[in-house]
RNA sequence: UCCCCGAUAGCUCAAUGGUAGAGCGAGCGGCUGUUAACCGCUAGGUUCAAGGUUCGAGUCCUUGUCGGGGAGCCA
């Protein structure tokens, strides 16, 4: 007899006996003298239909009984279903409970409509439910399609480390990593004569010695792998990170968690059109596996979610990214506030724009992804490529975000500044300390070389395919302010 | 962190400052190759916490906690 998870016995073809195992999601009964037990295993999002006769050992004392939740064990023959909604259903000629519900009136996932709000408070349980179930397929697939996709065009996956002790990342705040005793920190003695060092922006004491600490300096979960990378992207051409990413902000947003996974590609001998061309193709490639793989998930998200999952998806397979220079991108935004748009913030070159404008330009104007690129160097990061023949005050760097409909920013990259006296310039103009950045500016003094990456947000990628609204329902458990029970 | 809204049965929500209710879920029974089943009955409450106003607070006020929407930070 062949054990068979839901999701090969739904495929099977009726005739032969199976074992299937799963967790019940409810039970009728019928007094023609038979139960139907619709069990689930999560490996497909299709429930599989027992009919359970009476004449079982076992029927009024313990199938009369079974709950949502429920885990058991069945055997019985393969069969074409009688019934509406369902082609194959087992008959079942023995039925073994594995575990019982003990209380199925305070069972938490029970067989009712609850609010995502409410099953976040019971993340154990949450993805024994129809919605968190096709989530947890669809962001493996996706997962495993990510790999596929650098895998077929010779990228090497790089683990750059989740601890850093360099503190120049530069996205944000950092969570501290630290053995030392809290309530007995180590000072540093002044030198006499000079006073105490004055307190860096972002911590709190100047005095604490850190060369007591483990690694003998502070050292900081990582908020991205970009500048680890990019060494190694400097020697292997194509890399990609794909790993947990920590970000210390007070964020109550939908889009925000404080640990969440990025996917940050990096190539070489490469610039930022080709950056943006890799990110396009990227995003498609994942759109296609998704359709392809998990269409009973897809089809369910389409159906309970968001009814435009899937066309939106099928949409952007077909058709090229659009892509938009910064300035033209604010030129649409002011005419269109000429000609009546609100916003809540005024267009002005040079400063970056609101959610409210992304969103007006690639939900409203152009209703699809755009590729905005050359922002203004002053509101980007100080690696990135300072473009060639700027008008004077109009000094861009080849940064690209895409925005997507309904998220916004999905994707934000850049081509990296290689030329080491453009880059020490822009380090001094940010204040920023070179001799800090030293293996870094190494790249640019060793046989240096054009390179560009990005970093995708993988929660906000789940999202955009599934239509979730909130960030937090597509990371198992997820990490945000004052969240962080299980 | 800022602005707005909210917290009442297991869940989703009602309740003019005056006896806390319904639907779903759950339990029991009826009916049925059922499948968002249907019909009947039953049980189920420290109204988020602390303080205040009042003869009387689920309701009004203050503070706090947590949640949601929006904004900022970004992916």
């Amino acid at each position: 007899m062949a054990l068979m998870s839901v999701a090969e016995a739904m495929r099977a073809k009726p005739g032969g006996r199976v074992k299937v195992r799963g967790w019940v999601r409810t039970r009728r009964d019928s007094k023609a003298g038979i139960s139907f037990v619709a069990i689930n295993d999560g490996s497909c999002f299709d429930n599989l239909q027992l009919v359970v006769p009476k004449e079982l050992a076992n029927y009024e004392k313990e199938v009369l009984h079974l709950t949502t939740g429920c885990s058991l064990e069945a055997e019985g023959e393969l069969v074409a279903s009688q019934g509406q909604g369902q082609s194959v259903e087992v008959k079942a000629d023995r039925l073994t409970v594995v575990g019982w519900v003990e209380d199925p009136e305070t069972y938490p996932a029970s067989a009712k409509r609850h609010t995502f709000e409410y099953l976040r408070e019971q993340a154990h349980l949450r993805v024994r439910t129809n919605t968190f179930g096709a989530v947890a397929r669809v962001r493996n697939c996706l997962a495993q399609a990510i790999h596929r996709f650098f895998h077929e065009r010779g990228f090497v996956w790089v683990h750059t480390p989740i601890i850093t002790a360099s503190d120049c990342e530069g996205a944000g705040a950092m969570f501290r990593v630290s053995t030392l005793d809290m309530m007995n920190l180590p000072r540093t003695r002044p030198e006499p004569g000079k006073p105490a060092p004055a307190p860096r922006p972002g911590h709190p004491a100047s005095d604490i010695d850190y060369g007591q600490d483990f690694f003998g300096k502070e050292s900081f979960l990582t908020v991205s792998g970009q500048l680890n990378v990019e060494t190694y992207c400097c020697a292997l051409s194509k890399v990609y990170t794909f790993g947990p990413t920590f970000r210390a902000e007070n964020s109550n947003t939908s889009r925000h968690l404080a640990e969440f996974w990025m996917i940050e590609p990096e190539i070489a001998f490469a610039d930022i059109n080709d950056d943006a061309t890799l990110a396009e193709e990227m995003l498609r490639y994942l759109f296609r596996a998704v359709l392809e793989e998990r269409p009973d998930d897809m089809k369910f998200f389409e159906e309970r979610i968001d009814k435009d999952a899937v066309t939106r998806l099928r949409h952007i397979i077909d058709k090229p990214f659009l892509r938009l220079p910064y300035t033209e991108g604010v030129e649409i935004l002011q005419k269109a506030a000429k000609a009546g748009r609100t916003f809540e913030f005024p267009v002005e070159w040079g400063k970056d724009l609101q959610s409210e404008h992304e969103r007006y330009l690639t939900e409203e104007h152009f209703k699809q992804p755009v590729i905005l690129m050359h922002y203004p160097k002053a509101i980007k990061a100080f690696y990135m490529r300072l473009d060639d023949g700027c008008a004077p005050g109009r000094e861009t760097v080849a940064a690209m975000d895409v925005l997507v409909p309904g998220i916004g920013e999905i994707i934000g990259g850049s081509q990296r500044e290689e030329r080491l006296e453009r880059l020490d310039r822009r380090l001094d103009e940010m204040k920023l300390d070179k001799a800090a950045y030293w293996w870094y500016r190494d790249l640019r003094r060793y046989g240096t070389v054009p390179h560009a990456g990005f970093g995708l947000g993988f929660e906000r990628l789940i999202q955009f395919v599934t239509g979730m609204q909130n960030i937090r329902d597509v990371i198992p458990f997820p990490r945000a302010p004052k969240q962080a029970e299980f």
